[in-house]
RNA sequence: GGGGCUGUGGGGUAGCUUGGCAUCCUACGGGCUUUGGGAGCCUGAGACCCCGGUUCAAAUCCGGGCAGCCCCA
């Protein structure tokens, strides 16, 4: 038999003999799935840069490809700015710059020769685009204007890195609006959080609408909403943020627009940002003690066949008919016939590797007509008709994202905790909903008590209630551990 | 921000206290035999994080760096 090249979807374990850490010991877990998944090679000699292994890379491209989907379908255009922001694109006075001091990354040589403008990593791309949106916008017929990008963004953390979920590389999708006036920017946020809605439903994530308390909205923000998902391990993860920036930056970049009477008034700008911090979420919340579960929308093997090696019977030609069938219908298939590997140890790496769905063909099957299917994270086998196959493996692939989507929701349900004494809060961690006054002092206090921090008022709530350290009028908020 | 721990073949480890041939498992290459839930035998290749110090001799002791992990705020 030809020999099979060693790449992501058809090479053997390279780290060790299945999973060694359950779930419920989320850190050790996590990190071994990211490893023995080849996802993400972190042994990568820069703190908190790591490789992005083809596997790994594959389900986030696919992540991204959602993303674009997403927004092109809503005028936003695709652009790239340049990685180097020079030190005067940066000091523009105001806080914005304050809020990212500590954690820029700079250019300071070209060469042997220092360099004349110091430059920096863009930490974000505001004050690599807004200069460029100075020129652009003229008037406001080039409004609502609407620019993604995908790129890398670069943020020194000084806190202990973590695959996917705190990395000083990041991949980074990042939306940039301008409109004319604030009611506008205002319309385009609740835009954004319809497209997160969309988004995290073909991903099969929940996540709650926080925003953000002053003290932690994004530097140069009038308010920051953010998404925040419960991830196992009683901490939640920020997966998208979403900005309203008022005129603070159009008045500081002076990006203007021509009105209809012929005044000049300053835009108002929004933004929306996700990272692979969406896939740190997928990896932590749908997966379980036997590896990955992948939504079958991103995964990069949807289906994977295993022949049953037999002596009489053509398994393989049978393999090969049935991996057509569905490669022409547009799904992405994989057939396993390396004959150094067993179907038991075929099926236990499939599954770590978090394919939806396996497709077993053997003596049995080629004979009877049929083929035997089974689908990561649902117990037990079906039988489909070897004729005419692709409709029921559709149909069967629905049925994996249905039960990601019904899993992750009780999830979701059972680690919010609505709480009115702090001595609720339990070390093993969830988020809390609380009633809270809104002060400073008493976020302090509660954190003080608890570990938790406030994520913010919920977004959407009318609950109103007594404050849970103060006991003055609050409104619902969240508070929670964090990554 | 503070504290602690650890770096040995690709992965996981023994050895370190008391300096002297580096252990085992797994993964990997070749061969045979197997294949319906992680097969077996034979064989091969592969490692002491980096820099400096002490010493006849350093994986082992000392100093610094880099990297990783854990706990607390």
């Amino acid at each position: 038999m030809k020999k099979i090249a060693r790449y992501y979807f058809l090479s053997g374990k390279h780290y060790g003999y299945g999973m060694e850490f359950k779930k419920d010991n989320f850190s050790e877990w996590y990190n071994e799935i990211v490893e023995t998944s080849q996802l993400s090679d972190k042994r990568y000699p820069v703190k908190g840069m790591n490789v992005w292994m083809p596997y790994g890379l594959k389900i986030m491209q696919l992540i991204d490809r959602i993303i674009r989907d997403e927004v092109d379908r809503r005028g936003f255009s695709e652009v790239q700015l340049p990685l180097l922001i020079t030190r005067n694109q940066l000091a523009v006075e105001f806080e914005h710059l304050k809020g990212f001091e500590g954690q820029v990354y700079w250019v300071t040589r070209g060469g042997l020769e220092p360099l004349e403008v110091e430059a920096a990593l863009r930490p974000t791309s505001e004050s690599a685009m807004y200069p460029m949106f100075s020129l652009w916008i003229r008037s406001h017929a080039d409004l609502p204007f609407k620019l993604y990008q995908i790129v890398n963004t670069y943020r020194y953390e000084t806190k202990h890195t973590r695959s996917f979920l705190r990395v000083r590389e990041i991949h980074f999708f990042e939306a940039h609006t301008a409109h004319v006036d604030y009611e506008d920017a205002e319309r385009q946020i609740s835009e954004y959080l319809e497209i997160m809605k969309s988004i995290a439903g073909r991903l099969g994530l929940n996540y709650l609408l926080d925003k953000r308390p002053d003290w932690d909205k994004f530097p140069g923000a009038v308010y920051t909403v953010a998404a925040d998902a419960l991830m196992p391990g009683g901490r939640t993860l920020q997966i998208g943020t979403f900005h309203n920036y008022g005129e603070n930056f159009s008045k500081n970049y002076d990006i203007t627009y021509e009105t209809e009477s012929g005044t000049r008034n300053y835009v108002s700008q929004t933004t929306y940002g996700m990272s692979e911090r969406l896939l740190g979420a997928i990896i932590g919340i749908h997966g379980d003690d036997k590896g990955l579960i992948l939504p079958p929308e991103i995964a990069p093997v949807q289906v994977v066949i295993i022949p049953i090696p037999s002596a009489k019977t053509d398994v393989n030609g049978t393999a090969a008919k049935i991996a057509k069938t569905l490669q022409d219908s547009g799904l992405r298939v994989k057939i396993d016939d390396r004959d150094a590997y067993t179907p038991g140890f075929k099926y236990n790496h499939w599954e770590m590797m978090g394919v939806p769905l396996r497709l077993e063909i053997g003596e049995k099957e080629v004979d009877g007509n049929f083929i035997t299917a089974a689908r990561r994270g649902i117990s037990g086998r079906v039988k489909m008709h070897a004729q005419d196959i692709f409709p029921e493996v559709r149909e069967q692939l629905d049925e994996v994202q249905k039960k990601i989507m019904e899993k992750s929701v009780q999830f979701h349900n059972d680690h919010l905790s609505s709480i009115s004494e702090t001595y609720e809060v339990n070390k093993d961690g969830n988020a809390y909903s609380v009633f809270w006054c809104g002060s400073k002092e008493c976020s302090d206090r509660f954190e003080e008590m608890t570990e938790a921090s406030c994520l913010g008022l919920r977004v959407g709530s009318k609950k109103k209630g007594k404050c849970i350290i103060c006991g003055k009028d609050g409104h619902e908020a969240v508070f929670s551990r964090t990554y």
